[in-house]
DNA sequence: GGAACGCTTCGGCGACGGCCGAAGTGTTTC
DNA sequence: GAAACACTTCGGCCGTCGCCGAAGCGTTCC
């Protein structure tokens, strides 16, 4: 009861049609301009305003000013996992079923999911990575092995935590498409990273959804066994 | 954005108050009926029959007809998890403290999280658990040793799964007062269900609190080195 | 069988909140 | 300095949704 007021308070937030589809452009991990996220959330820039200053009101995006514009970003990793959670509750519920166009297809395939790789490309990279004894996942947790701490090492990934960054190596996060675990936490984030600046994987305009390039593909076979993945 | 849609929808639940104090009580794994809930939420048996078929039309609650009471449950481990992640993003949220009365601060002390145990007590005992290397916990995830399985066979706790249930053994929690996660997934019901049985925890009327009885405390001295948890 | 009980459905009231047009502030460009 | 631009604030409109009283359905108790 005592926490219950602020937890409908959070949800109602959340629960706007507007304010969640904002979140969700979000969830890539990119800041976006409040603009930009007026467009995505399809109402007008006065009503974005002011959706934008009840969001971070409430802590759950945070805003950098630069020049004329300003960035909106989510606040923390708790909000996004809280909105993916909320993504799978929702994909468990009644049959509604619309049709999957394909740019849905491109999505479960291939997206971000706030900082680090999901769909059936973070999947197979999670995987992969425990087929190889890399890594180490139950349900929601994971650990690196030393052998996977070389492996990650020999693809140029650095995982020395930030000053006063303590977030963990390895945690897993729930796939709203697949329905099973993938690959979240520093490492997740880190391996995301490498891979855009490895130039194997790009962003699709305007979505979530990643194309994996020629030579991504190419690298995904080499370093991680992984044939086309659709 | 496709999936935007039903997130708000799914949010949009949570997001009104009665709805949110009614998913608060049966946070403890519990079925109530229609009218406990009426009770806990404040609002009239009319209103809340209204609030429990959008709630189960939307499979947020399940429903059980039992003569001519209905009792109300979580529909899954999921939309429990999804609410507890809310919970941890408002206690995040702004500093708009509450001076924590004796209720809130038996709640803090010990209480069930959907089912399992929670609050100091819940941390107190993933605390020892991982102290004599029975399991191993990264943020959000863990694994139970060989040692840690004989363990807690020696307390009576079964592990083995029953027909179709796949639910994982070792999970963690994000516990929205301590801040720190705590043991869910089967291990953690199963432990929460062994103390009762043992009566070494029982409920406080009306709450999700829980209290140590004497047996108890020697219980968790005996088994964990858990001195007077509070 | 009738009364009490638990729960739901219906109908109408009222308020909260989202929406946009218009206008205002601060920043960049020329 | 004026114009263009990004964003916010203000004010008023309107739809949605939560709320309860009254009434209806099914179950249990005596």
């Amino acid at each position: 009861m005592i926490s219950g007021i602020t937890l409908a308070e959070i949800a109602a937030l959340i629960g706007d049609v507007a304010r969640a589809n904002m979140l969700s452009a979000l969830m890539d991990g990119r800041a976006l301009t409040a603009s930009e996220l007026a467009w995505h959330s399809g109402v007008s820039p006065q009503t974005a305003s002011g959706h934008l200053a009840k969001l971070s009101e409430a802590n759950l995006v945070a805003v950098t000013r630069q020049g004329r514009h300003r960035y909106y970003r989510l606040a923390s990793p708790e909000v996004a996992q809280a909105i993916e959670t909320l993504m799978a509750v929702a994909s468990f519920g009644p049959k509604r079923h619309r049709p999957a166009g394909p740019k849905d297809e491109a999505l479960r395939n291939a997206r971000t999911c706030y900082d680090h790789l999901a769909g059936r490309l973070g999947i197979a990279i999670a995987d992969s990575l425990t087929a190889n004894g890399y890594i180490v996942l139950s349900e929601s947790a994971g650990a690196l092995t030393d052998e996977g701490h070389r492996f990650v090492c020999s693809l140029g990934i650095d995982l020395t935590p930030e000053r006063g960054n303590s977030r963990a190596v390895c945690r897993t996060c729930l796939d709203w498409s697949e329905r099973r675990p993938h690959l979240a936490g520093r490492l997740g984030a880190a391996l995301c990273t490498r891979m855009f600046d490895l130039g194997w994987v790009e962003r699709i305009k305007d979505s979530r959804a990643l194309a994996v390039t020629a030579t991504g593909r190419q690298g995904l076979r080499e370093a991680f066994g992984i044939e086309e993945p659709s």
